[in-house]
Formats: structure tokens, sequence, C-alpha cells
DNA sequence: ACATTCTGTTGTATCATACAACTAGATGGT
DNA sequence: ACCATCTAGTTGTATGATACAACAGAATGT
């Protein structure tokens, strides 16, 4: 195993491992829609991953949750508007700066996500029942690392998360 | 590191684990629908995913497809009858059912797919090109087996891939 | 002061999706 | 052989998330 055909064997194996990777990534990606309505019926994936931005950041307002997600401020904008007739968002007015709103989340917000992150994990569980903890552990370990490299900062460019 | 700790420990760790996993996995699905899109515009990720699966299973027909995306089959026969008039994709009658329709994909669709992935890998490369090997390799062997989990056979059930 | 820029809303169009109704072909029981 | 039932796929219709464009009101810079 120190022959010349090192090389070829080293990058084959990144490229199927890599090709695997993006195969699977989509493979994931694919299904989460259906899947999310169906866990969680009232709080749609959109819904809920706003609900968590605002809560996460303990306030925020429409501007940047748009930008956080690639999605445009009209889209946001009507989001915001159905959680806040559900009652699990509420805003007021930003003092600093009138044209803007400050989102937070209510109390029937929390339990809202606190309700779905029981089900969801519970879901989780289920799944990774029968993994060892030590692959679990690397596992979230390496979809950390993942996403950790995306274009965050900068604009979401092209080719973000999935292809 | 054999005191009775060790339980807590490791049931601590595995709760850790599975709600990062839960977590990442979320945050994976959430920004893909645009990322998609903006990777390659003429082949949408339902599309793309149809065409590959066809490919992979040199042949299949409608229904399979909507079982495995857990998709409405009138949802498919929309997208494939867009890949059809795109040349992307060709049915011809099963000898033996004549209700059901053989999928195939086109030279045309080949070459798009292979557009696609082209694409796609320059952009999981450019985010994958500090990994070492080893951990490219587990990292796509950890997430075949997470998709492998899902519940393929049975219906596709409450909370598949993503919450 | 006025032009520009920014936040957010509303109008409109598109697209993916689901559900329901339907057609045509297959299957099984009597 | 016949009818009931099941299955594959299509089409009609509604919904929901999205983008783009036009807009209103507020802030900012020159």
């Amino acid at each position: 195993m120190s022959d010349v055909s090192d090389v070829s064997e080293e990058s084959l194996a990144r490229e199927t491992a890599s090709q695997a990777i993006a195969r699977e990534v989509i493979a994931l990606t694919r299904r989460a829609r259906a899947a999310a309505a169906q866990l969680h019926p009232e709080l749609s994936l959109v819904t809920h991953t706003i609900l968590t931005h605002v809560s996460d950041q303990r306030g925020c307002n429409a501007t940047d949750l748009a930008a956080h997600y690639m999605l445009d401020k009209s889209t946001v904008s009507r989001q915001v508007s159905a959680l806040l007739r559900m009652g699990l968002l509420a805003r007021r007015p930003d003092p600093r700066d009138h044209r803007a709103q400050i989102l937070e989340v209510t109390e029937a917000g929390y339990s809202a996500l606190a309700a779905a992150a029981r089900s969801r994990q519970a879901m989780f569980d289920d799944r990774l029942g029968d993994w060892g903890t030590s692959d679990l552990v690397r596992f979230a370990a390496y979809l950390e690392r993942y996403n950790r490299t995306l274009p965050r900062g900068g604009r979401p460019a092209a080719g973000d998360t999935v292809a």
C-alpha cells in the first residue's frame, strides 16, 4: 500500500465520499417538507424556523430574518403576520428606528416551540435509538462542522446548503 | 471512570448529541430550496431528484417515485410531465401491466444530470475541501446510515426526515 | 431641504403540493 | 366468465410558500 496508486486511491475515496455526501444531503432535504408537515401540522418548517430564530436572538426584526434565511422580505412579512395572528409572536416598535418592529416570542410561542421540540426529539430519538453513543456524538460533530462551512455572514450566494 | 455517574454521563451525551443532530438536520434543510434554485436553475430539486432516482433504478414507474419521496402521485405525474416535455425523460408502456409506464432517462437527461452533478460537486468540494479524507468517508457513512433508517417500506408516517 | 436609502406591507404571479374525482387496466372470488 | 375491487396514472381545484414590483413611512446624508 505504498506504491504509486496511493494517490489515485486517495482521490477516488475523496470523490466517492463527497459524491455520497452530496447525494445523501439531497435525499435528506427532499423529504423534509412532508415530514415536517406531518410532525407538527400547525407549525410549518418556515414558521418554526422563524420562531426559533427570534427566540435565539432574543428579539429581532423582519429584515434580519429575511437575510438569514435567504427569503424575500415579503415572504417573511406574511409568515410573521401569521405568527402574530396565532399569538406566537408579538411585536413592538423599535424606539431607535420607527420604521422597524422588534419581534418577540410570546409565552404561547415558547410553549409551541417546546411542544414541537418534544415531538421532534421523540422522532429523532426513535430513529437514532440503535446508534451507539460514540457514533451519535461523531455524527453530530460532522453535521455541525458541515453546517458551519455555510457562507453565513456574506451573501448566501449560489449553492448554499443543498444542490 | 467507573463509578455510578457513568450511566448519567452516557445518557447525557446521547441526549446532547441527538439534540444536536436534530438541530443540525433542520438547519441543513432550511436553506435548501433557495440554494438549489440558484445552483441549477433549470433543474429544480424535485425534478433533479426524480431524474436521479430513475437513473439509479435504471427505469421505474411513477408510483415508485411517489412512494420513495413521500409525494402525491399527482405531483409526481406533473413533474414527470415536465421532464418529458423537456426531453430529459422518456416513457414506454410496461409490457406486463398496461396501466403502468416505465420511465427512462434520455441522453439529454443524462447530460443534464451530469452537468448538474458537476456544478453541485464543485460546490460540495469547495465546502469539503479542507476535510480529511477519512472524515469525508465517515461523514458519508453516517449520512447513509441515517437516511437508511427512514421508514421506507411502511407508510412514511409522522416525522420522517426532519422536524 | 431634498434626494436617497431602508423597513415593512400589499398586489400579483408562479410553482410545488395535496386531495378528490376520474379513466383504464389488472386481479380475485364465486 | 363476471363482477367487485384494487391499482396506475391523469386532470381539476385549492392552498401555501415564494419572488418580484410598487408602494408608504421613516431615517440619513449632503
